[in-house]
Formats: structure tokens, C-alpha cells, sequence
DNA sequence: TGACAATGGTTCTAATGCGAACTAAATTGG
DNA sequence: CCAATTTAGTTCGCATTAGAACCATTGTCA
């Protein structure tokens, strides 16, 4: 009677999917120190001037209430810093800090070693394909909200 | 400079497609007064004689510390019931009481609708070559942990 | 200009989430 | 048959997570 819903391996495939990702990364991650959300914000920030936190959670898709104590706990390792916006009082500018900026150098490059390794196999046809499934099946979740 | 790793948009795909689908199932899950994970135990648990923690922890890809808290909750609201193993003294058995099958038939049905709506204009092409590109990609992940 | 809605962040609550340390029970090996 | 190892669950520490309530600031519009 499980099986009415035709479904239902699409979604355990989705889930399993992402599972094994998050699984595989977060364990390079949090052997460099860093939680997931901490590098995401890291990785998101470097080579850039600084954002706004609501274009940094856009980015990271991080809630802006996660965001606060995500940035709260980096500021307080003093990677990351919190400047006030030249024109919007409500804005403030968050960016890498120098320390900030060594972190990022010696991280993202190893992580995204990490990334590529997995994808040692991988061509450009099998991106694509890839790619165009998720945007596809992105798509059936976001048609409804709308 | 971020082009270097082709396969960044890749993931991206990955992680935006699975909010997608966290957001709009959560949505319907929480308006019925469950949790994403809760959910999650009482519909592995539905139509079954019940199930070990950790067997219930690989249906669910719940990790046993944090299983061991929602089955907490769940049991504390009288909808599943922990008894003892025939003959294994370490396990317990978790399986749902006459107010979580009564839970189950309401709930369930609900949610596979909604998900069916989403599902609407997908054919089984679609879910063919959907998870074809899910599996492939899990495998990416998984070959190096192994 | 002055009520009023919209936006940007913080704070709060309840619930995950993971890994590690821990207890109890079962299994294995010699 | 006993010591050593494995397995099943719980507990703990720390960090995230979503959503709602909240404050301050800005934008809108009559």
C-alpha cells in the first residue's frame, strides 16, 4: 500500500542524497574546527568586502535568526566583524576580519580539495545532467509555494 | 576565481533543491502539530509491529543520540510505547500505541497528499531520471567514505 | 507631515543534530 | 569459563534550526 505513492523513492533517494553529502563534508569541516553554517558564512565572505547579514543568510541559506548567534559565536573567535551600514541604521555590514581572512585562506581551498576529490570521476556531461535534475525537482517544491 | 570548481554548482543545486523540499513538506508537517522528525517515527512506525531504536534509526536516518529525544517526546504525548525485547535485553522495541495508529491514519494520508500535489504534473519518466541523478550522486559521496 | 506598513536584526522557545563519553548487556576468543 | 570486544541506548555539551515576538529604522502615501 506504500507503493500508491509513486513518489515516495524519489524523495528517500533526495534525502539519502543530501544525507551522504552533508555526512562527507561536515566531517572535513569540523576536523578544521568549524561547524557547517560557521564555514558556509567563512567561505561566503571571503574575496568580498562584506555583506549585509540579510544578503549573507540569503547566500548561506541560513534564517536571519540562526544567522545572529551563527555570527555572534565567529565574531567572538574574532574572524568575522560587524560594521554599521553608511546610509541604513538598521543595516550592519559583516565581513572577515584579518584573522578572518588567513582562516579563509587556509580552509576553503582545503575543503574545496576535499569536494573535488569526491568528484574525481565526474565529467561535464554528468554536472549537467545532475544539475538539471535537482533544478527540475527544486522546481516541483516551489511551484506549489508560489 | 570560483569557477576553478566546476562542481560547486552542483552542490548548490543539491543543498537549494533540499530546502525546498524541507520547507514545503515541513510547513504541512508543523501545521499538523508535529515536527519534521516526528513525523518521520510515526510514519515508519505505521502499519508495522514496531521496531528496535536503532533499526528505527536507519529507516529515519535519525542518529541514536538525538532518536533517544524524539521518542522521549513522542512517548510523553502517549503516541508510541517502548517494550521490552523477547530476548535481547539491550534493545527496546518502539511502536506506536492505539492513539499513534489513531495519529497515523490522520496524518499520513495528509501529507502524502500534499507531497502528491506537488508531485502533480511528474510522470514516471520524470522520477526515473530524477533518481538516476540521486543515486549517482549519493555514490559520489559514499565511494570515498568507504 | 504623520499614521502605517515594510524592512533589518535581535531575542526567545522548543526541538533537532552530532559526536563523544558512559552504562548495561551480549558476543567473541582463547 | 572468563577477559576483551562489540552492540544498544542514554546522557551530555555545544551548535544549529525554524518561527514568532519584538525593537528600531526606513519607506510609503494620502
Amino acid at each position: 500500500m506504500r507503493q500508491t505513492y509513486s513518489f515516495l523513492p524519489t524523495l528517500q533517494a533526495l534525502v539519502a542524497c543530501y544525507q551522504a553529502f552533508e555526512t562527507y563534508s561536515a566531517a572535513d569541516i569540523r576536523a578544521m574546527g568549524l561547524t557547517p553554517p560557521q564555514f558556509d558564512v567563512i567561505a561566503t565572505l571571503g574575496n568580498t568586502p562584506g555583506m549585509t547579514a540579510t544578503e549573507l543568510g540569503e547566500k548561506t541559506l541560513i534564517t536571519k535568526g540562526t544567522l545572529t548567534g551563527v555570527v555572534d559565536r565567529l565574531a567572538e573567535r574574532g574572524w568575522v566583524e560587524r560594521v554599521a551600514h553608511e546610509s541604513d541604521r538598521r543595516c550592519q555590514i559583516v565581513r572577515l576580519s584579518q584573522a578572518g581572512e588567513k582562516l579563509f585562506a587556509r580552509v576553503f581551498p582545503k575543503h574545496m580539495a576535499h569536494l573535488a576529490a569526491a568528484f574525481a570521476g565526474a565529467g561535464a556531461t554528468d554536472h549537467a545532467r545532475w544539475q538539471k535534475a535537482l533544478n527540475e525537482l527544486e522546481q516541483v517544491f516551489r511551484k506549489e509555494t508560489a
